[in-house]
DNA sequence: TTGTACGCGTTATCAG
DNA sequence: CTGATAACGCGTACAA
């Protein structure tokens, strides 16, 4: 970027207006300036309203910069995201912003790219003082950034995933359950050769989802019917395809989550399959475009509004005590049940 | 949020390590540590070495805070955008954080919520000096806000949508070429019958795409034939209820955009209607989820990730050349066929 | 009720 | 090549 421009130049023409300006124009010091504007109860009527007056007059609006050094806050927070293009973050984002500016903080967006790893140096400006506090939605079992802010000292909670050795904040949901709910509804349909396509095995939620699927199945799943990948639909396309292409297709497919069953869906049905009568899809989350005439995704659902506020809120109590207990909230998850699944075709060899 | 707290309490433990201590230390004065941590070149080898050493041994960051002060710049901008729930403005914010991160700047999210004006008096915060400058992406044609800001001498660029009475850099689609692109194909697929369920009124968006929908047409389209709401699913899918329950449903729609489209198809599919056999659907952006199997939506591309791109270089070059003439790019847009266009059944009574 | 004085942690200018 | 010193614009203890 470029350097500051030697003085007097074009543009210093629009030099801000400070407290000292207001105190000038008010005949008053710049400190009564600074206390009218935060509310200082012992003014007098009479330089309040004075003061506010040129204040307004002269368009002045307090230094957010000065206040920061001064005040040791920022009132901003970082919001760790992945490459947005999956409705469940999106959704989680808006939350999380509506819950925080009601407080008065505001989001700086992190993006962690889902394909490569976010070492920590690229990271650096995570530990300069601009961030009040942090809100992690991307993490995975060894990410190497939450501890490295937490033994900094920074106010951090974890969102959606959790890290099993960080003791910190955590709002997640019950995803072991959710895992549960899934194999179950399946295995009542009467399916017995289900594969799963999940998410990144580094993911608590992939590790927590496929535990909770084969404690239902009571069985190892063989190796060919146990997929991991980035959670997004090019990954869950590709899984669909690899499974339906082989020797023995399963008749289920439950996917990491709804974007990743939507990929599948969309692989069964570009290649003539239907659903659920070649194959049942299940996904988690149940983002918005679940519920869709068009797709019409059987799915375990996940509260994100829920765990954006608890988080946000969390954050906030953090960033105030700093040093108090770690709280770790667990939300219930609940199926929903749509047009994607239903009981196995009988029993023969397809051709 | 909680006042500062009096001294040396709890969380006063994690001081932060500052130059002067990283001076002390190395045995030099605070300012010869700023200067190594600047890079500036007359510092000898021998002590660039010690310091460098000292202040990684201290764990030593420089306080964003006080450089902001002091340099008078934030390395922070602000992305406004609506409510975020369409993915179109999601790969636009990946995009531009993308291309702004490269060059040292931060995001912040300013959400412009889309159902209620946003007053100005709610954004009080986008006229302190936090930001370097503003990309909007929600800019209506009466909005207050862009031209406050630029009043102010915000730094300022339109990204999508434009404002014909601001003379500010705008980066945008030929909307107008867009609407023609639509209007012809389904003109010469033989529909006569086209109604179209637009974005709000207010928008350059809205106003350009339905000009070159007119302008195609020839013909004034009857009232009931023009529908404006807020860009949204729901809105689509209510309109399409609306215009297919009517008395003679048209053979064609033209949405908004895909978002609004999907609605539609969402609407027309649930009651059974199928495309494009009872009707041609069409909408614009193409985003990814139109090319998914199970929407395969007809669409005028817009290149979301040129716009984005050129949007976040235009506001670097506007902060570091205020004064230099705004630029208005405008970005062609192309049409993408897919299934859910096509010639209109032949005309008898519906049953 | 208000003014005085100082410091938050840097960067930048001026000496030496 | 490096040290001393002055801002940047505010908040706040202390004095009056």
């Amino acid at each position: 970027m470029s350097p500051e421009h030697d003085l007097p130049n074009g543009a210093e023409q629009r030099q801000r207006v400070t407290s000292r300006d207001v105190a000038a124009a008010a005949g008053v010091h710049q400190s009564t300036v600074s206390r009218v504007l935060n509310g200082d109860q012992r003014i007098s009527n009479n330089t309040r309203k004075r003061v506010e007056a040129t204040a307004e007059q002269l368009g002045y609006v307090p230094s957010k910069r000065a206040q920061n050094l001064r005040t040791r806050r920022s009132g901003v927070v970082g919001v760790m995201v992945h490459d947005i293009d999956n409705a469940f973050y999106l959704s989680l984002l808006s939350d999380m912003h509506r819950e925080l500016s009601a407080v008065g903080y505001s989001i700086v967006l992190i993006v962690d790219p889902l394909h490569r790893r976010s070492d920590i140096s690229r990271m650096r400006h995570l530990f300069d003082d601009s961030l009040d506090g942090m809100l992690i939605t991307t993490a995975m079992i060894d990410s190497e950034i939450p501890p490295a802010l937490r033994a900094r000292g920074m106010p951090l909670v974890l969102a959606v995933r959790s890290m099993p050795d960080l003791d910190v904040d955590t709002v997640e949901s019950d995803n072991v359950a959710a895992g549960r709910e899934a194999a179950r509804h399946l295995v009542a349909l009467g399916h017995t050769d289900i594969a799963v396509a999940m998410g990144p095995k580094e993911t608590s939620t992939t590790r927590d989802r496929l535990r909770g699927v084969l404690d239902v199945i009571q069985t190892e799943l063989p190796p060919d019917r146990v997929m991991h990948g980035p959670y997004r639909h090019e990954t869950g396309y590709a899984m669909c395809r690899r499974l339906m292409m082989g020797e023995r297709p399963p008749t289920a497919i439950i996917a990491g989550n709804d974007v990743m069953a939507i990929g599948v869906l969309d692989s069964a049905w570009r290649t003539g399959l239907s659903t659920p009568e070649d194959l049942s899809v299940l996904g988690f989350d149940d983002i918005p475009m679940a519920a869709w005439q068009a797709i019409n995704l059987t799915t375990v659902r996940q509260d994100s509004k829920a765990i954006a506020e608890q988080a946000a809120r969390r954050l906030v109590d953090r960033i105030d005590q700093p040093d108090s207990p770690p709280h770790h909230d667990i939300f219930p998850v609940s199926l929903t049940v749509r047009a994607t699944t239903g009981p196995p075709r009988a029993k023969h060899p397809r051709n």
